[in-house]
DNA sequence: ATGGTAGTAAAACTA
């Protein structure tokens, strides 16, 4: 294996057709390998494959008309495309909202995790579930020796640093206890936050600014809840990760922001 | 204590 770079983004785009304003321009000017995304919003009759392919870019989708949806963008060949979980049957569930594939000998899963609506709702236990569905998956379909990357709108910020005023947020659907556990034990199968790596203690860094919070952005009101998780012969070799803001300084910006991450492969 | 905005797609629903 030669020495190059591989650069991954990850980014909740809340409806691709409304973002292309933002995503095309970006990717042109961003030397990305892979490129995730989240919340396409679109079915995939409509999904917009024609731009992409005219930067030259390949792209794989899967979604679902006004919720949920995932795809992933690439100037490479994106090999061995999967969607969502299989069940006992070997039938696949939540295909909106997680692609598997493998770009350049590196193994890329995307999700798009539910966000859980509130404690006491029962999509918080399916949230919490999904979290033990991928480390089954990771335990099942992977050795941890792979180059692996876990990425996307995790929908949990894992520490206190990682929210505003965190205090408040004990009973969130993203911050409780629980899905903090959740989310760690699926790290523990061998995974590392990339973002973390880089900057250990580096406060007000977020992902998400909600759309219903005047001057989110100014006033640092945000979260950050989307995350590059990498194994660790890959996070050995991690350069760089950053949260770029461009997203939020566009006109019809975007609630969520790219998080890239630079890595020796 | 509640609502604030945005996308999809056609009245709510999700975040």
């Amino acid at each position: 294996m030669g020495k190059r770079q591989f650069r991954l983004a990850t980014f909740n785009a809340n409806g691709i057709r409304a973002r292309l304003h933002i995503i095309l321009p970006w990717l042109q000017q961003n030397d990305v390998d892979c490129l995730c995304i989240q919340e396409t919003k679109v079915q995939d009759r409509d999904f917009p494959a024609k731009p992409f392919h005219e930067l030259g870019l390949n792209v794989s989708y899967k979604g679902q008309k006004a919720y949920n949806g995932v795809a992933v963008v690439s100037p490479h060949i994106i090999q061995a495309v999967t969607f969502g979980f299989r069940n006992e049957m070997g039938e696949p569930d939540d295909e909106v909202r997680l692609l598997s594939c493998k770009i350049l000998d590196v193994d890329v899963i995307n999700t798009y995790i539910p966000q859980g609506k509130a404690l006491d709702h029962p999509d918080f236990q399916k949230k919490l579930l999904w979290f033990k569905r991928l480390k089954t998956l990771f335990q099942n379909s992977y050795d941890g020796s792979e180059r692996l990357i876990w990425c996307g709108d995790i929908n949990v910020a894992p520490e206190p640093i990682d929210v505003y005023a965190p205090e408040k947020k004990l009973n969130h659907v993203c911050f409780h206890e629980s899905v903090r556990q959740a989310f760690k034990q699926c790290l523990d199968w061998g995974l590392v936050d990339c973002f973390r790596l880089i900057h250990p203690d580096e406060p007000d860094q977020y992902t998400f600014y909600d759309y219903r919070i005047p001057k989110a952005l100014e006033r640092r009101l945000g979260w950050r809840i989307d995350h590059i998780l990498a194994t660790g012969q890959l996070s050995a070799h991690l350069q760089d990760c950053h949260i770029d803001l461009e997203p939020r300084r566009k006109e019809k910006p975007s609630d969520h922001t790219f998080l890239i991450a630079d890595f020796e492969i």
